[in-house]
RNA sequence: CGGGGCGUAGCUCAGCCUGGUAGAGCGCACGGUUCGGGUCCGUGAGGCCGGAGGUUCGAAUCCUCUCGCCCCGACCA
């Protein structure tokens, strides 16, 4: 491709509300362009890099069975009736109702589809192990997107979906993704974390988040540096400090006006956060009926896991509650507790270190006033005590104790053991070998390919602009013509055929523009090598070759451009092969 | 959904408070200049001031509504 030629600008300036390093590279460099809210055109250099990354995809899960299928991207409600999410899932799904009055969806996910191919057509046990994947579009209509590539609401997911007979079949492909993914992530350079995370809506029992750690990820992790538990802060568990023992005073009211935060209560009584109990008022949603208020009760240095309570109550949905909502069980913002409230209109949770703690800080109900020496039990006590609070820096390690660090990452792909949710549901039966019918076993395992180069774009580069591994760079060497004059410019041209001819990527900065525009663009857009033709380098004995990580290059002879430079290719494609080899292997327990 | 911000030329922005003939830089076209890190000079094209309504002799500017985009929070299969 010549550069005279390619479509798609750099930008010189930025669109001013661009704030992830990624995202405006992507786009300086011409990689991408916003068309609405979450939602991009891929121009051709970010296209070439997106067909590099499937490959990759197609030859990982290729090479632990996957057999690759293309499903639609619009769905007829019924299949997600039968399933149940029609009604679980809120406006994220989009919906529309087609000419002949029929609802529709665009699709979020392939659940559904693939378990009505199983019932056309996996008959019997004979069929499985079977791992069927694609690499398809998908819209969710996102409260809000963010962050470029990194948060959209259109994007491409290679899902992949496991058919077994049995949980240890699923096991077998589970760990297989394990692995794939860090081979994945290894070929396209980025450094992956497997966590621990929550099943959510997908349904299941044991899932896992690879997550790529950088400070402008979404998600919260827990990881332990000196075991290597890891973990979303949404399932982490820790190790609660002991509550300090001591007798239980008598319950008094104080006046505490103007203290409606833990911080104001900790300066007014002078005391420390972890003597208040913290009451967090939560809606939780479900089902056609109102709203269920939750009162959850922490530690006041602590927070409130709002998945633990989600997953407690089974609930679609827990919120923050509303103001009304918060006043109809007789509850007072800013001065709550469960003390005095109308418990038949409440839900009350309450962490385990709260109850076990002693003379506590409540809120009164009262306006102005909070109680002191509050104690589970004898003055509140909770419809359930269960580990209520999110993990938290510092936190003792579940498995050995050490500190939890906190730290933040993107989520790049996931795998769900998914069981029999779907396959229950939608009718997705096989008869074993005793003749007897039942519900294939299920797992779903997904990664986002926009966002994988996204997170690979935040991960290289530099203050010049992107800096691109060999596996996924759009071109593999960007020939750079600075000849003003024959012979030199046929020189170039020249090499530029030899190079296509031995079928290296190759994109030929043609142009009659200075030479700081074809340099500055060539680090802009992040390609691996670059060879540089001019006549000083001509009268240097050849063609400079300069990676785009180094700082100086090198002379190569006229007659060795070519043989190099698919040597520095071979290489680096090696490399990464190689990192690929060293992925880890499941570790964990056998049944996950 | 709650809070905040922004919509003016292809891009980045000024002008708005205090109403009176729509501006700059970059980019683009043309001419010259320069030639190994976004050269320099000149000429030119390019805008229904997001949309609708209102106030006014007169609205980019004031008011109302609306749409879009961004950020924080909530949410996120």
């Amino acid at each position: 491709m010549r550069v005279s030629n390619l479509f798609g600008l750099t930008l010189r300036e930025l669109p001013a509300d661009v704030d992830i390093a990624s995202h405006q590279l992507l786009l300086r460099a011409g990689y991408v362009r916003q068309l609405a809210a979450g939602i991009f055109s891929l121009l051709p250099l970010a296209q070439r890099s997106m067909r590099k990354i499937e490959h990759i995809l197609r030859q990982e899960i290729d090479a632990i069975g996957g057999q690759e299928v293309s499903m639609p991207v619009v769905h007829p409600a019924e299949i997600w009736q039968k399933s149940g999410r029609w009604d679980d899932i809120d406006d994220t799904m989009a919906r529309f109702v087609d000419r002949r009055g029929r609802d529709m969806l665009l699709a979020m996910t392939h659940e559904e589809v693939v378990g009505e191919l199983c019932v056309s057509e996996i008959n019997s046990y004979r069929q499985m192990p079977a791992l069927v994947y694609q690499l398809q579009t998908k819209f969710r209509d996102e409260p809000r997107a963010r962050g470029g590539l990194i948060r959209v609401r259109e994007f491409v997911m290679k899902d992949s979906y496991s058919l077994d007979t049995d949980n240890a079949g699923l096991h077998e492909q589970y760990k297989a993704h394990y692995t794939a993914y860090f081979r994945i992530g290894a070929r396209v350079s980025l450094p992956l974390l497997a966590v621990r995370s929550d099943t959510g809506m997908m349904g299941g029992k044991v899932a896992h988040e690879f997550m790529y750690e950088a400070p402008i990820g979404e998600d919260n992790l827990a990881i332990c540096d000196s075991c290597g538990y890891s973990a979303n802060r949404e399932v982490a568990e820790f190790v609660k400090p002991e509550a300090p023992g001591a007798e239980a005073a008598e319950l008094s009211k104080v006046e505490t006006p103007d203290a409606k935060t833990i911080e104001d209560l900790c300066t007014l009584l002078k005391i420390g956060p972890e003597g208040i109990a913290k009451t967090v008022f939560l809606a939780a949603e479900g089902g056609d009926g109102p709203a269920t208020l939750v009162l959850a009760v922490v530690r006041g240095d602590m927070d409130v896991n709002i998945v633990a309570v989600r997953n407690h109550l089974k609930a679609a949905d827990v919120r923050a509650a509303h103001e009304e909502e918060i006043v109809a069980c007789g509850a007072v913002p800013g001065y709550g507790s469960p003390i005095g409230i109308d418990r038949s209109k409440a839900v009350v949770l309450v962490d385990e270190l709260v109850a076990s703690s002693s003379n506590l800080v409540l809120g009164a109900n009262d306006f102005g006033f909070h109680y002191l020496n509050g104690n589970h039990g004898r003055d509140f006590e909770g419809d359930q005590v269960l580990a209520l609070a999110g993990a938290f820096e510092g936190a003792g390690c579940v498995n050995c104790g050490n500190p939890l660090r906190m730290t933040r990452g993107v989520e790049v792909g996931n795998i769900f053991k998914l069981g029999t949710r779907y396959s229950e549901s939608m009718g997705a039966r096989f008869t074993d070998e005793a003749g007897q019918e039942q519900p294939i076993v299920m797992g779903s395992y997904g990664i986002g390919v926009g966002r994988l180069l996204a997170c690979v774009a935040e991960e290289h580069h530099d203050e010049r602009g992107l800096v691109l591994p060999m596996s996924i760079a759009p071109f593999q060497v960007c020939l750079v013509s600075l000849a003003r004059k024959e012979p030199a410019k046929e020189v170039a041209a020249e090499i530029y055929q030899e190079l296509q001819a031995a079928g290296v990527e190759v994109l030929f900065d043609d142009r009659d523009v200075s030479a700081g525009i074809k340099m500055t663009e060539a680090d802009l857009r992040g390609i691996p090598l670059r060879l540089v033709v001019s006549e000083r380098s001509i009268k240097n004995g050849g063609a400079e070759l300069k990676a785009r990580t180094a700082a100086d290059g090198e002379i190569i002879p006229r007659d060795e451009v070519v043989g190099t430079i698919q040597r520095r290719i071979a290489e680096e494609l090696d490399a990464l092969r190689q990192a690929a080899d060293q992925s880890p292997l499941w570790t964990e327990g056998d049944d996950g």
